[in-house]
DNA sequence: AAGACGGGGGA
DNA sequence: TCCCCAGTCTT
């Protein structure tokens, strides 16, 4: 009589003439990856305590922001916002203020709304299931699960770019990891294998991994990887073809014409509008397009020189400001000035601004510019 | 699904 | 130049 070997009753070829699933390479690697990671972690700021005020704004910092950027402004956070009521109580500028130069301000708002949300939903102790914490202001899968995994040990992903890269060469996935579906299976992956326990460490060190030895840009480290016997990538000579990731398009050129505006020893700022590219922050008074000194001068209603500036470029991730610019001595205070978008001018000291005011850096330029007429920090 | 949203470091 | 970074939110 016939008799099926197991395999076949199952289905499935024999373990050593088939491809391992990527749930099978990664329950096989799990436990030399956690090894890996509790030996050779880096030493960070936020790897300290399990603190979930402190986890919380690390994961927001590093959004799309790397880790030696955000070690510094992590420190002088919490000596602004020792805790969560003092976030919630601080005004919006200050918090700003501390964020300027980071980018993406828009977390910096939302950090503000969560701590409000925190504050006076929560009685400011951060809720422990993942559903509360996904449904805060800024949060999204990732850092929920970020927060969700080191802070509470809760068995979630946490699925960031480092661990899309890391298991699409792992499990030979082909699919675009800029696809969210992409990011939803692996999601379901992770959540597959992902232990009660070990949770935080697993995320983390898939994370690690992906920082430290499956690295973006240039060749991965693979003799010191975790995951060098059941990748494969490795093992087919495809780490140079994944992950696969579609190509990008190009950006938008804007010409702007910045106006250092002096009266009395005073420089004209204005607050941007409340929504879009750089909201909320501050800005030198600037118009559409590239002027000569005669248009510019025209622009003011009033007998004036316009020294000119130095040219300045600006590299956002979605549009280039091209910028030209003039200094301009004021006889008298205008009536309105330039610029229609947005809110009326304020003339302060130089020093002020410096101190008070977030000015983003795409104007870079022209606070130097500035430091130097009114004397800024010495060199 | 695609675009908006910063800034900086490295190839 | 272009790519990428411990992504999220809006259209």
């Amino acid at each position: 009589m016939f008799r099926p070997s197991p395999y076949e009753a199952l289905q499935v070829l024999p373990p050593e003439e088939r491809e391992l699933s990527g749930k099978e390479r990664l329950l096989l690697a799990s436990g030399p990856l956690l090894s890996w990671y509790r030996r050779e972690k880096r030493d960070l700021p936020w790897r300290e305590n399990r603190d979930p005020y402190r986890i919380w704004i690390s994961e927001i910092m590093l959004q799309q922001t790397r880790v030696e950027a955000v070690k510094p402004y992590f420190f002088r956070f919490f000596e602004h916002f020792p805790r969560i009521s003092d976030l919630a109580a601080a005004p919006e500028e200050e918090l700003l203020k501390c964020w300027e130069g980071l980018g993406y301000y828009s977390r910096a708002r939302n950090i503000k709304k969560a701590a409000e949300i925190l504050t006076e939903k929560y009685n400011g102790i951060f809720p422990e299931s993942y559903g509360e914490i996904l449904a805060l202001p800024g949060i999204g899968s990732y850092t929920a699960g970020a927060i969700a995994s080191i802070a509470f040990e809760l068995p979630v992903p946490a699925v960031d770019g480092n661990v899309l890269r890391v298991l699409s060469r792992v499990t030979g996935s082909f699919d675009d990891i800029l696809k969210q579906s992409t990011k939803k299976k692996m999601e379901a992956l992770v959540s597959e294998v992902i232990q009660p326990g070990s949770a935080g460490d697993f995320n983390q060190a898939l994370i690690e991994t992906g920082a430290m030895i499956c690295i973006p840009g240039g060749a991965p480290l693979c003799s010191q990887c975790p995951f060098f016997t059941v990748c494969a990538a490795r093992s087919q000579g495809l780490t140079e073809k994944l992950p696969v990731k579609t190509p990008k398009k190009k950006r938008k050129i804007e010409e702007k014409t910045v106006l250092l505006l002096e009266y009395q020893d005073k420089i004209a700022i204005r607050k941007r509008r409340e929504d879009g590219l750089l909201a909320s922050l501050y800005e030198f008074v600037n118009v559409p397009g590239q002027l000569s000194a005669e248009e510019a001068g025209a622009l003011l209603d009033q007998e004036v020189w316009p020294e000119p500036l130095p040219e300045a470029k600006h590299i956002f991730s979605h549009v280039e400001w091209h910028m030209g610019g003039y200094f301009v001595s004021l006889k008298e205070m205008p009536e309105s000035l330039p610029g229609e978008e947005s809110g009326p001018a304020l003339f302060l000291t130089w020093e002020e601004i410096r101190k008070e005011y977030p000015v983003p850096n795409a104007f870079a330029v022209y606070k130097k510019y500035l430091d130097q007429r009114y004397g800024g920090e010495e060199e």
